[in-house]
DNA sequence: TGTATGCAAATAAGG
DNA sequence: TCCTTATTTGCATAC
């Protein structure tokens, strides 16, 4: 679906290639925050990484954030990508329908009732969303879909794909709490309309408004990555003029030169200690500006 | 086969 | 117009 990319890059093939540190190969499927490495918004890799310090409605709410560790494990229904209407397998006996209708209700528990708006008076505390994304999880399972099935329903109702991992990340509330809240009424809108098979849109396209498009990501090849990155080394802030012609021999769309250029600066800034010296000397930007107070770790 | 996760591309917000 | 910083999101791959 989303494979089209107008006329550029998104290249097939992987393109990084595993890292030898890497996290995946250390067997156990922990949600074993990975905050450690510098450069990775490990926060999110908690499951409900915000309850730890989030503030709700004047209230501060601080669960473990281990309470959340993987609730339901999917009971594995085969599939292929389809939209609402189909769920990826035999849809399991619609058993237990009580609970099911919670997990809607319990998104209305704010929202209905009166109506009210994107206000404070809508935003769910971590424990309303916690719950929501449990029975979210219960109920899309139950109902037979797979989370890529959700992420592509969700863009074929709300014109907002979302990846399997998104709806993977939100089940496992390794969302920040903002972004939580702002998946959760999508989410909510999509069980509804997956409970209520008449099939019917409802109100969804009111929401679709809110769809931005995102590009789809580009993925860079080893060795256009390469090139870039040795660019990076000689000159780590190149002028939009260089950033063109750069564009031009590899190949690239400006603008995803223009980006690689901003992450990598960031990634630098990440990997390089504190209030320390870079491993290969002093600031490579020579700008390094006394910005804010230095860079926020992202918790 | 479906789900979980590392790394990084894309986007948002403020300047 | 482009930068920085923070955050969101998804590809690729491990499990």
């Amino acid at each position: 679906m989303s494979g089209v990319l107008s006329g550029v890059t998104t290249s097939v093939n992987r393109s990084w290639p595993i890292k030898s540190g890497a996290r995946r190969t250390t067997g156990a499927r922990l949600c074993v925050p990975l905050a450690q490495r510098p450069g990775d918004a490990g926060e999110r890799r908690l499951a409900a990484p915000w309850r730890k310090r989030v503030t709700v409605k004047g209230s501060l709410l601080l669960t473990p954030a281990i309470t959340l560790a993987p609730i339901v494990m999917a009971t594995a229904t085969s599939n292929h990508y389809s939209v609402l209407s189909t769920p990826s397998s035999a849809p399991p006996p619609h058993s237990e329908s009580g609970s099911m209708q919670q997990a809607a209700s319990l998104t209305h528990h704010h929202q209905h009732g009166g109506h009210q708006d994107q206000s404070d008076e809508d935003t769910p505390t971590s424990d309303e969303l916690e719950q929501f994304a449990k029975q979210f999880k219960q109920r899309r399972i139950k109902l037979g879909f797979t989370q890529a099935d959700v992420g592509l329903a969700l863009g074929t109702l709300y014109g907002n794909v979302f990846s399997q991992t998104t709806i993977c990340r939100f089940e496992a509330l390794q969302l920040s709490f903002k972004n939580m809240c702002k998946l959760k009424p999508l989410l909510n809108k999509w069980l509804e309309e997956a409970d209520s098979t008449s099939g019917s849109p409802t109100s969804l396209d009111k929401i679709a408004a809110q769809g931005r498009k995102r590009k789809k990501r580009t993925s860079i090849e080893v060795g256009v990555k390469g090139a870039l990155e040795s660019h990076f080394l000689k000159c780590p802030k190149p002028g939009a003029a260089e950033i063109n012609s750069l564009a031009d021999s590899l190949q690239l769309e400006k603008e995803v030169v223009r980006v690689w250029f901003c992450n990598r600066r960031q990634k630098e800034k990440r990997m390089t200690p504190a209030g320390g010296q870079i491993p290969g000397g002093e600031d490579m930007y020579g700008d390094t500006p006394p910005r804010h107070g230095g860079q926020t770790p992202v918790q």
